[in-house]
DNA sequence: TATAAACTATCACGTTACGTAAGGGTCAAT
DNA sequence: ATTGACCCTTACGTAACGTGATAGTTTATA
């Protein structure tokens, strides 16, 4: 499906898409030869994804540190939507109370409290909510910080770009798999492991220990990064994290 | 009522009554000796209508066209806004009707037809009521494209330049009540009325012929602007309205 | 089969409604 | 007399696209 008809299903605008692709937050499953964007089904659910949390006011960041958390969970999260979404029909109907109010009021002559005349406005119950839940997902798996810096600087990434940092990744992956004789805390190893960081530092964000450690664990866990990073060498993933938990124990 | 105060009662940050007094949409209705920005219990009003509008997404140079102009309703203002947050509600239900579909459909394993997908997400009814209600008071007043000049130019000006621009304006005005006796289409009275146009432009935004139509009927209808301008001299504004009408003909 | 119409792409600057400091006065209470 | 809460202006920053400009593709039609 090319991106104009994708943009009409949804009731979004081919721009809106654009920039989705720009920042990462939804890359076309596939492009072709020409250069078109083609989007799948899975890529129309991701964005009914994004929508539902755009219309709850999440910030395109946080709904991307959300859908890409390796604990992503669709029915808690259409769950936690549907929560929302209650709220937000409360406010509006409590601000639809506000202004029957009023026109009652100007239609009898009488005036309004100054509180009064601001009841429902209020948006701190929603904006808790919605907090309590992005930040869930943000302890997990790295900040919005490191989402932000990423995403602005993926964002200049051409195609080829984006294929040199791959590679150079899994450069760095394949070596470790041919090393994983001398074991996860050998020197040579450890050194892979330091690449990898700085790898990740040079191409993404700054990749402070902490977060290493969160990705170290993430590598097994996760099946969407286990599978791929076991399809270079079987038991790769296990290895890595043994090694990545090694190195943040000696670098701490 | 100071500005933190203010700010608190209606659930807004200090910062946008800044704002909105910088872009003249809220501007308190007396300033302290000491700088101080001061509200009333008329500004709180004001700032309601706001919220109402913001809330149904109108812009704030719309906001503004809608609440200075001089056909401003403030009860049929309520009625409509009335109307536009039922069909947001409306809308909401629609998303929220999708949204339990989606979880529906996902416990049982069924797959939903893309369109099924985004079904209520599309504003367009929603945009097309407040698109008409906007331009229903831009044809008479001058459109957005003026009010965005002016804001802009306004946005600078500092309480020595509202003086000064409400100085010279006054004395033009008081030019042409001294030369009432010469009868509206005389030259030097048809000079006086390009002088206000030149006036406009300056200060404000380019005064095109047909604006200058506009507000020259405004002077004598709109009884804000016809009781200022009486005060300097009475008869005052019914003479100016037919001395702008002759100018406007004349150089059509 | 040419050619226009419709669609696609990538820059790159513009916009709206504020947020967020920086630097500096004002006022009430201790 | 000082501290803390409040006020001011100035000015740069941000988010989520909008809006061209320029150019390559695809599809419909003459």
């Amino acid at each position: 499906m090319k991106i104009k008809e994708a943009a009409e299903i949804a009731g979004v605008s081919v721009r809106t898409l654009h920039h989705y692709d720009n920042i990462g937050l939804l890359k076309p499953e596939t492009k072709a030869e020409n250069g078109y964007r083609l989007y799948s089904k899975t890529d129309l659910q991701r964005l009914q994804q994004i929508l539902f949390f755009r219309e709850l006011d999440f910030s395109l960041a946080d709904i991307s540190s959300i859908l890409n958390s390796p604990h992503f969970d669709r029915t808690d999260a259409l769950k936690k939507q549907h929560a929302l979404l209650q709220l937000k029909k409360k406010r509006l109907e409590s601000i639809i109370n506000t202004l029957e109010k009023t026109i009652a009021a100007t239609e009898e002559n009488k005036d309004m409290s100054a509180k009064e005349n601001f009841e429902g406005f209020d948006m701190s119950k929603i904006d808790e909510h919605r907090k309590k839940y992005a930040d869930e997902v943000k302890k997990r798996y790295g900040s919005t910080a490191e989402f932000r810096e990423s995403s602005k600087r993926t964002e200049s990434y051409t195609d080829r770009d984006w294929k040199d940092v791959t590679e150079k990744g899994n450069a760095i992956l394949a070596e470790i798999g041919s090393l994983m004789d001398e074991g996860a805390g050998s020197e040579a190893v450890q050194m892979e492991v330091e690449k990898w960081r700085a790898h990740i530092t040079e191409s993404f964000y700054t990749c402070k220990i902490e977060i290493l450690a969160g990705l170290g664990e993430m590598y097994s866990s996760d099946d969407r990064f286990k599978k791929n990073i076991d399809k270079i060498k079987t038991g790769l993933a296990a290895f890595l994290t043994e090694a990545i938990r090694i190195y943040c124990k000696e670098n701490n």
